[in-house]
DNA sequence: AATGGATTCAACCGCCTGTAT
DNA sequence: AATACAGGCGGTTGAATCCAT
């Protein structure tokens, strides 16, 4: 395939193809696509005439961006942060997967709140001392020598990073449920809001998931790790999720508000943490261990 | 106000799988 | 059974934006 200029190349059959960013009219003309067709035949669009897209760049176009009830330009909330983060654990990078458990989350959207925080975590605790606000961490052996190094995560190798299972929980490499991880909370500048609660999800969403119990952590992070943390993220909450502050602790898996708006987040805030514990009461532990049996987020 | 680094996110690519022929 | 094709998925990239200095 040549590729022309801004944006557009040839197929074999000498049919022009666009690429880059999509253009209003583009999604106007897909929408009606789906609207009479239903969002499928992807590739017909083009041997229609109708666009000159591939398939698959339309059916992502759609996936991402048009599909209706997607979260469009909401943080991830601090529930939905959790769910990522037992599911990966879980499942490792099966995106798709993960983002079947987040109503209103792209594949997409989990693998790049995913991406984003495994940079931010190699860059706290890769390089600590280059960072500007960070302070000298030759009093922390945690943070130099060996310490950093690859994790595995559902049998798929991460990027380079503190073994974390040293700082928070030496149990992590089960990869099995209950385990809890850390998480890293968006400071306010970053909008969050709750997921909207389908009318007909399925067991896993719309009782979300139950209280897990907290492994008690192994190592507790060291003060100076505490300070560093703090400061970087702007967050003192976060080490809880280290567990290092009390072990006693609880951690939930996250559910989301039942009966919240709709897509795009109205109200443009965090919608705050659920806080309902009775929520996780009725729900039956083996659903989670049997999650691969739910029903999928299209039959909703 | 300018600048550079960090972050976010849309979109592409290549591989894999399921299905039709 | 073999092949071709379409769709799905995960990895990656690069532009746009944000933010601290």
């Amino acid at each position: 395939m040549i590729v022309m200029d801004s944006g557009k190349s040839r197929d074999g059959e000498g049919v022009t193809v666009r690429k880059g960013s999509w253009m209003a009219e583009e999604d106007h003309v897909l929408m009606d696509y789906v609207k009479k067709y239903g969002p499928r035949d992807w590739s017909s669009i083009r041997s229609k005439r109708l666009l000159p897209r591939t398939g698959k760049s339309c059916r992502l176009r759609w996936v991402n961006k048009l599909k209706p009830d997607l979260k469009i330009g909401c943080k991830f909330s601090p529930e939905e942060e959790r769910v990522v983060i037992d599911l990966q654990a879980r499942f490792g990078n099966k995106w798709a997967k993960i983002a079947a458990y987040l109503p209103g989350r792209t594949d997409n959207d989990v693998k790049n709140f995913w991406s984003t925080r495994q940079k931010r975590l190699a860059r706290i605790l890769k390089t600590p001392t280059q960072g500007k606000s960070h302070k000298s961490n030759a009093n922390n052996p945690a943070l130099e020598g060996d310490s950093c190094h690859h994790i595995s995560s559902g049998g798929t190798e991460e990027i380079k990073m503190i073994h974390l299972p040293n700082l928070v929980n030496s149990n992590l490499h089960d990869h099995k449920p209950n385990k809890v991880q850390l998480e890293f909370t968006p400071t306010d500048k970053n909008k969050q809001c709750i997921a909207p609660s389908p009318p007909s999800q399925p067991l896993s969403l719309q009782h979300s998931f139950p209280q897990l119990p907290q492994t008690a952590p192994d190592l507790p992070i060291l003060p100076e790790m505490q300070d560093l943390l703090v400061s970087e993220l702007g967050d003192s909450n976060l080490l809880d999720m280290f567990g290092s502050q009390d072990a006693g602790d609880v951690v939930e898996l996250p559910f989301f508000a039942t009966g919240g708006p709709g897509r795009h987040c109205p109200n443009g805030d965090s919608g705050g943490l659920g806080t309902n514990d009775d929520f996780f009461d009725d729900f039956p532990m083996e659903a989670l261990y049997y999650s691969e049996s739910l029903p999928s987020p299209s039959d909703w």
